[in-house]
DNA sequence: CCCGTTGCTTGATCCAAGTCAAAAAGCCGA
DNA sequence: TCGGCTTTTTGACTTGGATCAAGCAACGGG
């Protein structure tokens, strides 16, 4: 593994308080490859052997039941996938497949057990990240069972648009495909939910998304932390 | 607080292998009250100052926005909620009130967190709880995104009857309004959806439900630990 | 440069579920 | 036991969103 990639990884709030030597012990316990786009890393209901590292790339984890599927969040570097199931040695409850070619670090989730049981500082930080991964889901259920489809939009380009740093303009991060996925409707309602919105000032061509009316966006989508934050990524580094 | 309580407490798996001289301090600084029906605990914005423990009764733990709002789960006897708001001392996302005259623990978050930080038997049990109720979640997204209202009431009686033990016959354990609420639907449409079921071999008179036919109800739910599991209650002792 | 693939949009239609209104059934407390 | 609650059910209607079926546009390989 390279150092920046160490480091990357080192500078994440779960490992950055845990003894170096665990640290440069789990990682010498790691792998990290590369996969192209639309490799399935993980399915659920398989055991959990590893927790995962983005680097690089873009992963989407999602649910099916009988034929259907739904996107539950989308991984982005720098951040951890599916630490719950590790940590407790328990069965995934998302796929996982990368979006575009991505690369991945990939630690044994023994490796990971056996570092939480000796290092208090790791223990302390899995529990901030656990309770973090918990409360984002929280709030994607909010999200889910409080707000109308294109509440939902508008709160999502909402909180985008603070992610890009108060930008106005910004790229969609992924297919819209995705986006409805995870946002609970279908391509096509997304769609027509886009073309309502172009009457509150959001212009979307391509993938690129101008925000002309934010005060209008927000009255729709009433964001807040009690319900928008973090819920996008798994769990991210602050 | 009564020797009883005190050992219910202490049964659970969250406190369960904690140090016994830190699991008493604990609880010397909490209190235990009891409450009326309909009371209020706890309002979602406020800071987390307190992490509870439902030892009688039942709690709703819900959700408001806009004009709107939803049952996220309700926690009965002996369970403890709100657990990571008070851990990551973060404010609460979810309002909690009493369904039913209560009795409710409540422990300071800054003891909760003071015995997690020396005490490591403790903190590893945190870590398994969060990740517990972190994965109760994701069910009750999958649930939500993945189901319709009437699968997700048979997935309902499905995993109602396991808990009863077996029993194809039973009480429902709070009102059906709060039911359709944590389904996700209106009280209108549980009252329809149960006439559905009825072509099913599923007869509700009041509170008492029975199930007539339940590897027909399993053919719609089909439920599995991926999907429904312990979703309900905030985190239960296993 | 063309052509196939893939992703996105559009329109027509259908259905699940929400809304509104009112009746029925329980559930107390006086 | 009788009103006066709340909860639940019902019916008629509306609507948000899904589905089905084409079009269209962009991309990448031959």
């Amino acid at each position: 593994m390279r150092d920046a990639d160490l480091e990357e990884i080192r500078a994440l709030s779960l490992f950055r308080d845990m003894d170096l030597d665990h640290f440069a012990e789990l990682m010498r316990g790691a792998y990290h490859q590369s996969f192209p786009a639309q490799v399935t890393l993980i399915e659920e209901g398989r055991a959990a052997d590893f927790l995962h590292i983005v680097t690089e790339g873009a992963v989407e984890l999602f649910a099916g039941w009988k034929d259907r599927e739904t996107t539950l969040a989308v991984a982005r570097p720098v951040s951890t996938f599916i630490l719950a199931a590790c940590i407790n040695d328990a069965p995934y409850l998302m796929s996982a497949r990368t979006l575009v070619p991505s690369r991945i670090v990939m630690i044994p989730g023994s490796d990971l057990r056996m570092a939480f049981a000796r290092d208090a500082a790791f223990a302390q930080a899995i529990v901030r990240e656990l309770a973090g991964c918990y409360r984002s889901v929280v709030r994607h259920v909010k999200n889910i069972k409080l707000r109308t489809s294109k509440e939902r939009l508008a709160a999502f380009f909402v909180s985008e648009a603070e992610k890009a740093g108060q930008k106005l303009t910004y790229d969609l991060p992924f297919e819209k495909r995705v986006l409805a996925s995870y946002l609970g409707m279908t391509p096509e309602n997304l769609s027509r939910a886009l073309r309502q919105l172009k009457d509150d000032g959001v212009v979307v061509d391509g993938t690129r998304v101008t925000i002309n009316d934010m005060k209008r966006l927000q009255e729709i989508a009433l964001t807040g932390p009690l319900i928008d934050g973090s819920s996008f990524s798994a769990n991210s580094a602050p």
